[in-house]
DNA sequence: TATGCGATATTCT
DNA sequence: GAATATCGCATAG
C-alpha cells in the first residue's frame, strides 16, 4: 500500500498535526533554492470553518528575469505582492476559474516567486473534500487550482506574511522528506525546457503527466 | 492512458 | 482583442 498518504486522521489521539512555524531566516533567498527547500514543508490555512494543512510535494520556481514569470514586465496592480520580501503569499486568478498560490522569494522589491502546485492533505481532510467535491484523497490538492480550492485560498490571501501568525502560514516538515526530483515546468509557453520544477518522487499527490512524476 | 477542447474572468497590449 | 503558471470532461486508442 505505498500509495496511501499518512495523515493526522491515522492518529485520532492527536487530532491536529504538530507543526512548527518557519522563520523567514530559514528560507533560502534564491528562488530556485527556495522552490527545492519548500518540498516536504507544510502549508497551513486557518479558516472560520477550521484548519486545513498539507505537505508541499510539488513547486515551480519563477526567478528574476524569467520570461514566464509574472514580474517579467515590471510591477502591475496584480503582481504587486510578488515584490514583497521572501515568505509572503502572491495569489492571483487565472482561466476564469482557478486561483494560484505562490511564495515570494528574493529580496524586497525584487519580483520573483515559487508556485505551489500540489499538497498531500494532512489536517482538515473532510473540509477539503467538502470544498472540492468528493474525490480521492491524493487528488484533493493535486494541481495548483485544486490546491487553492481545497485550502479556500483566494485574493484575500494575497500579500499575507507566511512567516507570521495568521490565516495562512508555513510550517517545518512534520517528518523526513522523500527524494526530491527536478523537471521542466508545466503549462508555460516561454522559457520552456528550463528545469525549475521540483517534486517529491513517489508521492501520489504530484500532478502532471506520468513522465514528469518519475 | 493520452490527447483535445470549452468554460471562464482578469490582465495586458 | 488576445493571452493565460488550469480543470474536468469527452473521445480515441
Amino acid at each position: 500500500m505505498s500509495n496511501v498518504i499518512p495523515t493526522s486522521a491515522d492518529r485520532p489521539d492527536d487530532r491536529l498535526t504538530r507543526l512548527r512555524r518557519l522563520r523567514r531566516a530559514e528560507l533560502p533567498l534564491a528562488t530556485v533554492a527556495l522552490a527545492r527547500y519548500l518540498i516536504g514543508k507544510v502549508l497551513v490555512r486557518e479558516h472560520a470553518d477550521g484548519r486545513t494543512s498539507g505537505r508541499i510535494v510539488e513547486t515551480e520556481a519563477y526567478p528574476p528575469g524569467d520570461a514566464s514569470g509574472h514580474a517579467f514586465r515590471g510591477p502591475t496592480p496584480r503582481n504587486r505582492a510578488l515584490y514583497l520580501e521572501r515568505g509572503h503569499a502572491y495569489v492571483y486568478f487565472v482561466y476564469g476559474s482557478s486561483y494560484m498560490c505562490n511564495v515570494t522569494s528574493e529580496s524586497a522589491r525584487v519580483g520573483a516567486g515559487v508556485l505551489l502546485r500540489a499538497l498531500e492533505p494532512l489536517d482538515g481532510i473532510d473540509l477539503m473534500a467538502l470544498r472540492r467535491g468528493a474525490g480521492r484523497l491524493c487528488d484533493l490538492a493535486r494541481g495548483p487550482g485544486r490546491l487553492a480550492a481545497a485550502m479556500a485560498i483566494d485574493r484575500r490571501c494575497d500579500g499575507i506574511d507566511l512567516c507570521a501568525a495568521g490565516d495562512l502560514w508555513l510550517a517545518a516538515a512534520p517528518w523526513a522528506t522523500g527524494p526530491i526530483a527536478r523537471s521542466v515546468r508545466i503549462g508555460i509557453t516561454s522559457e520552456i525546457g528550463r528545469p525549475r520544477r521540483f517534486y517529491e518522487r513517489g508521492s501520489p499527490a504530484v500532478s502532471g503527466p506520468r513522465r514528469l512524476r518519475a
